[in-house]
RNA sequence: GGUCUCGUGGCCGAGUGGCUAGGCAGAGGUCUGCAAAACCUUCUACAGCGGUUCGAAUCCGCUCGAGACCUCCA
């Protein structure tokens, strides 16, 4: 762990270095999904980005525990009827129980997440499993007079807080200015303040997901499962939260005062959050009905996409963009991602026959330090890939015998490549494979062979014939000096 | 309207006060019976206008443009 990792911390819109607070133990919670239909590309950004966080955190040495929950009561929908649950609306559309939806979608969720080889959380709370908590929080703050109770409901007093502490220092707000510029909206009358947010919301008569609770039968308010549920698993503080840029306000802002205002302590040390893809320049999101499912992506069956996408193409194209920059979608880009992607796969398979030389004409040694370098930089995966590129050159360059490297150097690029490629990067190669199946390794060898022979004999009519055909079912052959190759095209 | 972020070459995207990012696409070449692949070479940049500086695409200001959040959202 002599690595120095900065993390830029939105807190202090700085990049800090990352001292955990029990080493060599580091605490990660991430916001994940509500369960309540197919992720989409959006999803797989932090998936992707924490994933990356975790699996890197984990190689230079530290023991990670990584909470991911699952959102699966309380979101409230804005567009039809105020006031009702998410997940309880769409069970009653789709006339199922509710937790069975959630079970669906949650698998759906892990399909997709492990498709994009995404390890999976230490832990993955559901908030419905930590009702308890969430209320014994809320207690909390109201015995600390931060809350006050309406009808059965339990808010946040957000000015009262602000009296003692800053309610916007994670996303530069002032709560006057939010005042003054506060839009009236409906069904919000039992709040004192409009910024006031729910803690606890009574359940009306035909909502199904609700839960006994001093005040009364319903559900917690939003923001309350991830303060519940980190400080259950992590401890309070811990040290990472992680999460969408959209989340920052009001859910992180209120998981700060949630914290602060029932335990007095500032929950999170770094505040890490990841950028938002666009299509067509625009946030790809629900409200805006302009999402793609990882599904459809990876079927290819959806009208914007000119094909289907491998998932390892999806991961790389988000890799290759640094997680606080916009990404913008699109199907030129995606196929950019894919041939690269392709090209520093094929390398990673050549390194095993590489024939060591008695010199080395390029530094192994430089790529390493480049790719730690620009890990420890906040994370920075499209360096790493630039630096992986290089080395996609030299094995290149070797092969040919434009290049020569040292058995040592070949053995250190190997372990270059798995340890950034495989482990911390997470990529692996999913092309369509059919080596290892005997009777198509032993038919192409036939094919190859009597093309071979038509080749010597200088009938290439022949010989061509046999090479387009095969590029017709998708086979494409490769004539190199050491013989003919064959693969199967993407 | 408020807060925040951004504006890089055909496309996607890094980065930096002076030294080639990278990928994809384009052009030329090497190799090959021809292709493909690979390698080599190469063309398009840093929104605009001022300022600071020996020097700015990089710092500051203004203008224009775009986006996110302020209501569920990754």
């Amino acid at each position: 762990m002599e690595n120095n990792v900065l993390i830029y911390n939105t807190l202090s819109r700085t990049k800090e270095i990352f001292k955990p607070l029990h080493p060599p133990f580091a605490g990660l919670y991430v916001c994940g999904p509500t369960v309540y239909g197919d992720a989409h590309l959006g999803h797989a950004r932090p998936a992707i980005t924490f994933d990356l966080v975790f699996r890197y955190l984990m190689h230079i040495g530290y023991k990670v525990r990584y909470v991911r929950n699952i959102t699966d009561v309380g979101h409230l929908e804005n567009d039809a009827d105020e006031g009702e649950d998410k997940i309880g609306k769409k069970a009653k559309l789709d006339q199922l129980e509710p937790m069975e939806v959630v079970n669906y979608y949650t698998n759906r969720y892990h399909e997709d997440m492990d498709a994009l080889n995404v390890l999976r959380p230490s832990i993955e709370p559901h908030a419905s499993g930590h009702i308890i908590e969430q209320i014994q929080l809320i207690e909390q703050i109201l015995a600390n007079g931060y809350g006050y109770v309406k009808n059965g409901s339990v808010y946040f007093n957000v000015a009262k807080y602000n009296e003692n502490h800053h309610y916007g220092k994670l996303s530069g707000r002032v709560l006057e200015e939010l005042i003054a510029n506060t839009r009236d909206l409906e069904g919000q009358d039992e709040k004192e303040n409009p910024f006031d947010f729910a803690l606890w919301k009574k359940a009306q008569p035909e909502h199904i997901m609700r839960w006994p609770s001093p005040w009364s039968d319903g559900f917690p308010g939003w923001h309350l499962e991830c303060s519940a549920m980190s400080a259950r698993y992590l401890g309070n503080p811990f040290d990472i939260h992680g999460g969408g840029m959209d989340l920052l306000f009001p859910h992180h802002e209120s998981e700060i005062a949630q914290s602060v205002s029932a335990n007095n302590i500032e929950p999170v040390k770094y505040w890490m959050h990841n950028n938002m893809i666009t299509i067509n320049g625009q946030k790809m999101g629900k409200s805006l009905g302009n999402f793609i499912t990882l599904k459809e992506l990876f079927s290819g069956n959806h009208n914007a996409l000119e094909k289907a996408y491998s998932p390892m193409t999806i991961r790389f194209f988000i890799l290759q963009a640094h997680y606080r920059s916009t990404l913008d979608f699109s199907n030129e880009a995606l196929q950019a991602a894919e041939k690269g992607l392709d090209r520093l796969m094929k390398a990673n398979a050549l390194i095993d026959q590489l024939k060591p030389g008695n010199h080395s004409d390029s530094n192994v040694a430089q790529q390493w330090k480049n790719c730690y370098n620009a890990m420890n930089d906040d994370f920075n995966s499209p360096i790493v890939i630039s630096n992986l590129f290089e080395g996609v050159r030299i094995i290149n360059s070797v092969h040919n015998n434009l290049e020569s490297l040292t058995s040592e150097d070949i053995k250190s690029l190997k372990e270059l490549f798995t340890v950034f490629i495989t482990e911390v990067l997470g990529l692996k190669d999913d092309s369509a494979d059919n080596t290892g199946n005997s009777k198509m390794e032993g038919l192409m060898d036939l094919i190859i062979e009597l093309r071979k022979n038509a080749r010597t004999a200088k009938d290439f009519a022949t010989s061509d014939k046999i090479r387009n055909e095969l590029q017709n079912l998708g086979i494409i052959l490769k004539d190199t000096r050491e013989g003919t190759s064959w693969e199967i095209e993407k």
